[in-house]
DNA sequence: GCCAACGTTGGC
DNA sequence: GCCAACGTTGGC
């Protein structure tokens, strides 16, 4: 079997809530609570090594302000089936898990945070699903966007 | 399987 | 805090 190429990856995180210094200090983290089908799809599809933007979302000003990798690959969320948790499914049985989550470990910081308004007006980023509206708080990004945010952010490239 | 109503995300 | 745009739910 043939190794597939490394995926790219973009992650939404409320900084309040799991932000990258979160990350930097607890070196590995699961990514759950996310309860959305195209966003589980994207997890599952997720490879180990694959490289992730880790992205401030609802705070000022939205953006890239990091790099991520996948350590584990997508495992049933506990939050799920645990009633105290705000992430409880009721309707999610343990014989049938309904949400999924991977591991992440923290990879880097950007020097600087990459703001979406930079997103925005940068030609090479024009298609990047970012930019786009839309929610989906776990989405693929192209191997030449993710050089290229990584370049805005004054970062480097893991090998 | 359609689609209206609903709840949520997330930028502003 | 507002609210547009979106994803999900559920009646039919």
């Amino acid at each position: 079997m043939p190794k597939l190429a490394r995926q790219y990856w973009l992650m939404k995180s409320e900084p309040d809530a799991f932000s990258i210094a979160d990350l930097e200090s607890k070196g590995t983290a699961p990514w759950d609570g996310v309860r959305a089908y195209a966003a589980r799809s994207n997890m599952v599809a997720m490879q180990l090594g694959d490289l992730v933007l880790f992205y401030h979302s609802s705070c000022v000003p939205p953006g890239a302000v990091g790099i991520a990798s996948v350590v584990k690959l997508a495992y049933p969320d506990p939050t799920q089936f645990d009633p105290k948790s705000q992430y409880f499914d009721a309707k999610s049985k343990p014989d049938a898990p309904r949400w999924r989550m991977v591991d992440v470990t923290f990879v880097s910081r950007f020097p600087r945070m990459v703001t979406l308004e930079v997103m925005r007006q940068d030609p090479e980023l024009a298609e990047m699903v970012v930019v786009k509206p839309g929610r989906l708080s776990v989405q693929p990004v192209k191997p030449g966007e993710f050089a290229r945010v990584v370049k805005l952010g004054g970062g480097k490239l893991p090998r």
